[in-house]
DNA sequence: GGCTAAATTTACGACCGTCGCAAGTTTGCG
DNA sequence: CGCAAACTTGCGACGGTCGTAAATTTAGCC
């Protein structure tokens, strides 16, 4: 029913992938949020969705994958926003702008989820390693565009240092709405608390980095 | 032969138990220089010992506690750094002459190590991701100790930036020393570039953090 | 010097995540 | 209709981690 899109591709083959994984995923979620994800086993969720151990592992190679969502989104999003600043503006200006787009629409990817999402995060010792790996990853990207956006090199000890700058202060301010998210806050709250704190940060940061990488 | 401590507290147990945990760490590093840190297995590393392979976890529960030595000394070095700052001393200041002193010393703390050993963490994801753990720990140690040292929350955005800003720079140096050494240059070579960047690092924060925590 | 109680080492087993492999099934296309 | 490609499946294996009970060693004391 509802064959909408006959899939660009090729068509049936395509669209039964995308049930399987969406069906795959769904129970996943539920019960990490049910039991946490320590406590539930990959045998459990293959069980729950009627397929094979390993039908799990090809759509999802790491059990984290299951969980974590809009991986390479998140590792993009600095870079990006940076290669899209604005004629005149400067690195830290276009990410603080960006943030505070994020912070207004109460973007997953800057840390906004459920309660229940953000105690399955903090219960998990492996999903923390997760979380750690991909700020690392959004970092290095950063420093990549920034090495364009300037014409130095990637490796430059500048370059490095403002992503490493720049990733800190972004780090600091996810990990502060996780834990408001936490103790049991709306998002709406949230939202107006961090933006008083991203203003206090990035100006921290500003006499810093002020024109560094002005388009 | 030579018992020459009878050990402050019991005696003959106790020094059985150091020289256990030393042969099993002795036979750990030695097999992860020569095959590789995921290549070698705490089984062949009892076998090596000759003792059983629980005796093994029991010393270290942790596979990478067998590789990384000294991490309560690294996640701690930031904080006491700033606690002990001079008087009239910024926390950064204090930071720059702490990371000046361990470059000078070629402290492995700061990054300094073997090539081999430098070639062992790289190859291993393992232990990328413990090390990325104790950068943590290390932030989070700081932010505590700068709480102290201004008076304020150690939820407070300014501490956690600041922590974050600090932290950030000295993981950039320490992954940059580890780069260069694993490219094969010699210790004395790699303290004279880094302590380059270092000043080039550290001056980009200056303006930011200049009375910051002053004692 | 020997005995008793405590601690450490040991052996065995289990569970889970990860990976490889061969066989069976379904799909797409000629 | 049949063939080739893909996806799914079940099986097995390995390694790290964690219990638990037995065996050995040690310390303290009579």
């Amino acid at each position: 029913m509802a064959l909408q899109t006959p899939a660009a591709t090729t068509g049936l083959r395509e669209t039964k992938k995308q049930e399987t994984r969406q069906l795959i995923s769904d129970h996943a979620t539920r019960l990490f949020i049910a039991q946490g994800f320590e406590q539930t086993t990959i045998a459990e969720i293959a069980a729950a969705a009627r397929v094979a151990k390993k039908t799990v592992t090809n759509y999802f190679p790491r059990k984290e994958d299951l969980a974590l969502d809009h991986q390479e989104q998140f590792a993009a999003s600095l870079a990006v926003a940076v290669s899209a600043r604005r004629p005149g503006e400067s690195a830290l200006a276009a990410l603080r702008r960006a943030f505070a787009d994020a912070v207004a629409a109460q973007d997953p990817v800057a840390g906004f989820s459920g309660r229940q999402f953000a105690r399955m995060i903090a219960d998990s010792p492996t999903l923390n390693v997760c979380l750690r790996g991909l700020h690392d990853q959004r970092e290095n990207h950063l420093a990549r565009a920034l090495a364009e956006a300037t014409g130095a090199q990637p490796d430059d000890i500048t370059v490095q240092t403002a992503a490493g700058l720049l990733s800190a202060v972004h780090r600091v301010l996810f990990q502060r709405i996780q834990t408001l998210t936490l103790a049991g806050h709306p998002n709406d709250q949230i939202a107006h608390a961090i933006a008083a704190d991203a203003t206090q940060a990035f100006d921290l940061l500003e006499p810093a980095l002020s024109g560094y990488a002005t388009a």
